[in-house]
DNA sequence: ATTAAGTTAGTTAAAATGACTAACAAAGTT
DNA sequence: AACTTTGTTAGTCATTTTAACTAACTTAAT
């Protein structure tokens, strides 16, 4: 045999060039070879050759003709985008997300269900496999046409062993959990840290949309942040990259390991629950804490606009760090402090202009609770490409 | 003319084989085409071709036979380090530092100068000029054969426009910096922040060798951070990543823009000796401030041994921060971080294995005051590269 | 309405490039 | 003499490029 089998970055070109063409094609739907050619700067005969092959298998498909530009009317060419699904998974305090979405990442169907009581490894596994195999029923997916699945973790989630590291508030502490849900699901599965899947949510689908370099600020029952450097979330030497939760913020106090960080334990909903009692005449346990203080406060309480300075105050400390440390273009804020209202956000921009010499543009998320899912959605597209399964 | 001169990513590959060889004999002095095709995994054919390619351009030699392992003696080659040269400057204060170093990034001649005083840009060129032609002249080096420049300054540089934006203790801000030096000198320049400078001569000569992911803390007259992720420097959206001088770590005040930040001015040097008076029975102005905390309290003075705590402890806030941010592989201590001793490292990693989940690999910086200067050669190494005279 | 000229899209053919395998020569060692 | 290691030569393959087409359409003068 002669000439076969290139071993070193020979067949690495054709591979950039083919995920350049599809990369245009699924940020441009609709588009001719002319096109492609332009915005890959291949030659027009390459990027026919490679569409051609792709067309043969089955990932890019011919549909119909667009308006001439004075010449030959255009052949469009469109991503297939239903050839494929990934799951996406988001395990949030007692709920479960699961939801399928196209190889574009648009959510074909979804589902939250509430956890059984009390939850370990195994009813966590039967909660996900029931669920897939009722969201595949309903919407008559073919499971065999599922690439895999993402699924977001709190804690420090190690991605190529398939653990989470540390977790201190759930159960999944050094358990192979990727491993036993490949196995229970028959599917590959890929495991992230839920914020960061919150941010890859907003950097794809939502607020974050075309900043490849950003951050995501989250502060709910816990506090983190995601972190994208040109596109690709920077997990860090132990993937433990944006835990700001561990920053020194407020009272450090009698901090050992194994406990909550310690801005986290300053800052949370939980602590901020336990200074609102004071200021609260009664506390709705279902509904924002801090939108609550905001009503009081804007009711004239002075212990609510105390506390509500306080509040955005020592997050602002939590921003300018880092800030100071990321220089992001974007800053992303979510979780409560969605509700801090105007006036809070006019606060924090201008603590920030006075600490800090680099004030990025801040934003607050656009997709709810939904951007861990979606998240979740496109980490699996990432792990998984379409190519995967075509190429056996 | 047919098959020419191709655009798109054609050339790409042999541009990264070209690339891949370099670096190997960059890293490993004398080996043969054989030995480059089992480091690189290319082909001994194409290996050859490529060799053959670059000995005609100057950049490798044949230097000789080595030792036979059971068969013909293979022919040594050797980058050829000396046929360029690039400067390094950094400007330190009142200082200014000039070196000419070989493409291995090895000193060939090296030179310290004080700035008259007052310093504003022309002088500060003019020093440049002069030290550079005295430097010329003294070793005898072409000038012809100078690549380029590379230029540390202290506060946020604008590394593609050329200027600082973002200096409240120089009076460099705003102007076209590069550009006038590059007509002064002839020559490309690249300019960057001090302390990135420093990151990048502990990753290339010191304790960083051989760690691509890492975070170098200073802290002397200012405070500061550099960056390196998958061994190139991160510099943000503004290029003001790593300012950690300004953190909100200490007593916030009535900190207004303009001013150094609020980590920086509670716990640079500056600071500390203002601390410091109150302890020292008397202040020796020209060594380290810290070595004489340190000295005190070692001799049992309570106050000393106080204010040192209260010292590393917010430097400890400051790592704990940054490394909550990055979890980082490696942190290096540097500036007056060195002189802090046994204890007052143990005391650090003590704290931070309480406070944070991941407790990264901690070394005391290894260079000196030559870090900044190595790192400036570096960086002109990386912004041009010997090819880019060859190419002409 | 015809027709020529110009444009745009897509294909074909030939050349160029660069990497690979196979085979061999050169120069050793055991 | 037999094996090894190094380096080269020759031939092959994959991929991309340029140049030169064909196809199909628009524009505008006749």
């Amino acid at each position: 045999m002669i000439g076969r089998g290139q071993t070193g970055n020979a067949k690495l070109v054709k591979h950039i060039n083919r995920e350049g063409i599809l990369h245009q094609l699924r940020e441009n739907p609709r588009v001719s070879r002319a096109d492609l050619a332009k915005l890959t700067e291949l030659s027009r005969p390459c990027v026919s050759a490679l569409v051609d092959e792709m067309i043969v298998e089955g990932m890019i498909s011919e549909v119909g003709l667009g308006e001439s530009k004075g010449g030959r009317k255009p052949i469009l060419l469109e991503y297939n985008f239903q050839a494929y699904g990934v799951i996406g998974a988001v395990f949030e305090g007692s709920t479960l997300q699961l939801a399928i979405a196209d190889l574009k990442g648009e959510l074909l169907i979804q589902r939250t269900t509430c956890l059984p009581h009390p939850m370990n490894g195994e009813t966590a596994i039967q909660s996900i496999e029931q669920g897939l195999a009722a969201l595949l029923n309903e919407s008559g997916f073919d499971k065999a046409r599922l690439l895999g699945m993402g699924l977001g973790l709190p804690g420090i989630t190690q991605r190529s062993e398939g653990t989470v590291s540390y977790a201190p508030s759930t159960g999944w502490m050094g358990l192979p959990v990727r491993k036993e849900i490949e196995a229970a699901l028959g599917l590959p599965v890929v495991i992230e840290n839920d914020v960061n899947l919150m941010t890859l949510g907003e950097f794809h689908k939502g607020i974050g949309v075309g900043h490849s370099n950003l951050v995501y600020m989250y502060a709910g029952t816990g506090i983190g942040a995601g972190i994208m450097i040109d596109g690709q979330l920077y997990r860090g030497a132990k993937e433990a990259s944006g835990e700001i939760g561990y920053m020194v913020i407020g009272p450090v106090g009698n901090q050992t390991k194994g406990e909550y960080g310690v801005f986290e334990r300053n800052y949370s909903v939980r602590a901020i629950r336990e200074k609102a009692k004071a200021v609260l005449p009664s506390m709705d346990e279902g509904s924002s804490i801090v939108k609550q203080i905001v009503d009081q406060a804007n009711n004239g309480v002075e212990a609510a606009q105390a506390l509500l300075d306080d509040i955005c105050r020592h997050w602002t400390y939590g921003i300018a760090n880092l800030t100071s440390v990321m220089d992001p273009a974007l800053l992303i804020l979510s979780g409560e402090m969605l509700h801090i209202g105007n006036e809070g956000i006019h606060k924090i921009q201008q603590w920030l202009t006075d600490w800090v010499p680099s004030v990025p543009r801040i934003e607050m998320a656009s997709l709810g609770d939904q951007a861990g899912l979606i998240g979740a959605i496109h980490c699996a597209l990432e792990a998984f490409p379409s190519t995967s399964k075509l190429q056996r």
